[in-house]
DNA sequence: GCCAACGTTGGC
DNA sequence: GCCAACGTTGGC
């Protein structure tokens, strides 16, 4: 069964929140996922409509930002077939393309940031696998509480 | 910049 | 198939 919502983390030194809401129709395709799990995830369950929270990572502060939509589902990873590209890999062929990728539209920026520690520190958030050890899924599916406390959490 | 945790690679 | 070495992620 398709899950309805997401979290994908984001450098904002490379791609933040910001970025996107410059973007051409506030939407961009999610390209340099190089992980068969967070991949399966956008090939097979990321659906139109799935809503999915923007998280920076390596930032200050860390934390949720964002909150976008999926508005195409899985397509190839163009980027991968790119030599010149940061994230080519040879493995992946056009005919057999080894990486998916999906776009999502910016829905709205958060208030304000729902940091990694707020959420760590809440009972309601604690299944969150984005908080488990070692947890290094950039694309990681979300329950539906979870997303619900994240976004009420912002309005404080 | 450090380093723990993780995924991938490649020798055997 | 095992596992050591290596590269990457990502919080701090």
């Amino acid at each position: 069964m398709a899950k309805k919502y997401w979290l994908v983390k984001s450098e904002p030194d490379v791609f933040s929140i910001d970025d996107l809401a410059k973007t051409k129709n506030q939407t961009t395709y999610w390209d340099g996922v190089r992980n068969y799990q967070a991949r399966n995830f956008m090939r097979d369950e990321m659906k139109i409509g799935g809503k999915v929270l923007f998280y920076h990572s390596n930032s200050d502060p860390v934390g949720v930002v964002g909150i976008c939509e999926v508005v195409k589902e899985g397509y190839p990873d163009f980027t991968a077939f790119d030599p010149e590209d940061k994230h080519f890999d040879p493995k992946s062929k056009k005919n057999e393309p080894t990486w998916i990728m999906v776009d999502i539209k910016l829905v709205e920026k958060l208030k304000r940031t729902v940091t990694l520690s707020e959420i760590k520190a809440n009972p309601k958030l604690q299944n969150m696998k984005l908080i488990q050890r070692g947890s290094r899924l950039s694309v990681m599916p979300v329950d539906k509480s979870e997303f619900d406390e994240i976004v009420k959490m912002s309005k404080k």
